[in-house]
DNA sequence: CGGGCGGCCTGGAGGC
DNA sequence: TGCCTCCAGGCCGCCC
């Protein structure tokens, strides 16, 4: 669930406020996550060291610290990190708490268990095995509509699951590839290398602007997602497709189509998302 | 190498 | 009320 805006809101919640205090020790009541946590890892590299930034690359969070380790979060499918100035009881999914020299604490709750936590060493940070492989950043001016498009050039797999993939670009999930292909009046089951450097143009252009309008709405909470503070977000009310089967499109009033591509729910105006017919396999 | 898909995991929704 | 099944999805790893 937490794509990019997600991961983007609660990265600037923890940065206006761990940046200057130190982590004073860790708790580890569940460390079976999507790899084990290795506590005397976190011990080693993250106790005892002053935050400095957080940063995000795709949907990990990077807690810089002092001695140049860093503390790598990612939320899977249902983390949430939560950032508490008074302790109050554990839940039965509270796994990782960090504890502050403030008396506040950092707390990583995942029901799903498909989350990260890691500390990396300075040696390793680059070539982190799951860091290295990562493709373009939307929102990076260097990201350019022509790298995209001659990368693309070779991929024959459907639009929406290459904007999906990321090795590709980073930070895009279900619901955003969606609402961006819509955006873009680009049909989510063309082949990737049939979109002309025109069409990338576009595309780049609509995946920053939905990006960019979610991180200003606090994300988008359709479950459990909240930011640091514990606050649901808005973009659901922005969402013009996912999620929408049978309603009217906002730009013609057609009916909006769902489809199933690689597993996953999609979403789309057969109207404005015309593509090429017949290249257009439909399961 | 590219692409599809299974598996990991739990809670909530819906059917009976 | 309770049991069962299905779905949600990020990302790795397996397979063709």
């Amino acid at each position: 669930m937490p794509e990019l805006p997600e991961v983007e809101t609660i990265r600037i919640g923890l940065n206006k406020y761990l940046p200057g205090n130190s982590i004073i020790r860790v708790m580890v009541r569940e460390a079976r996550l999507r790899w084990l946590v290795d506590e005397r890892r976190l011990q080693r590299w993250v106790v005892g060291e002053q935050i400095r930034e957080v940063e995000r690359r795709a949907k990990y969070l990077l807690v810089r610290l002092q001695q140049d380790s860093t503390l790598i979060l990612h939320l899977g499918m249902s983390g949430q990190l939560l950032l508490l100035t008074n302790s109050i009881p554990f839940e039965k999914h509270d796994h990782i708490i960090f504890y502050l020299n403030n008396n506040s604490e950092l707390r990583f709750r995942d029901p799903r268990r498909f989350g990260l936590v890691d500390a990396i060493p300075p040696a390793e940070l680059e070539c982190y095995p799951r860091l290295v492989q990562l493709g373009f950043e939307p929102l990076a001016a260097k990201t350019r509509p022509e790298f995209l498009y001659e990368k693309a050039r070779t991929r024959h797999k459907p639009i929406k699951n290459l904007l999906m993939d990321s090795h590709f670009i980073v930070g895009i999930g279900n619901i955003y590839a969606n609402e961006v292909l819509f955006h873009a009046s680009i049909h989510p089951a063309i082949p990737a290398h049939q979109l002309s450097l025109f069409d990338w143009q576009k595309l780049l252009s609509e995946i920053r602007h939905v990006l960019k309008s979610a991180i200003k709405q606090g994300g988008t909470t359709l479950n459990d997602f909240v930011n640091s503070n514990g606050d649901a977000g808005y973009f659901q009310l922005s969402l013009a497709v996912y999620g929408r089967e049978g309603e009217k499109c906002p730009r013609c009033r057609a009916r909006i189509q769902r489809m199933v591509m690689v597993g996953r729910s999609t979403y789309f105006c057969p109207n404005c998302q015309k593509g090429i017919a017949k290249d257009i396999k439909l399961n």
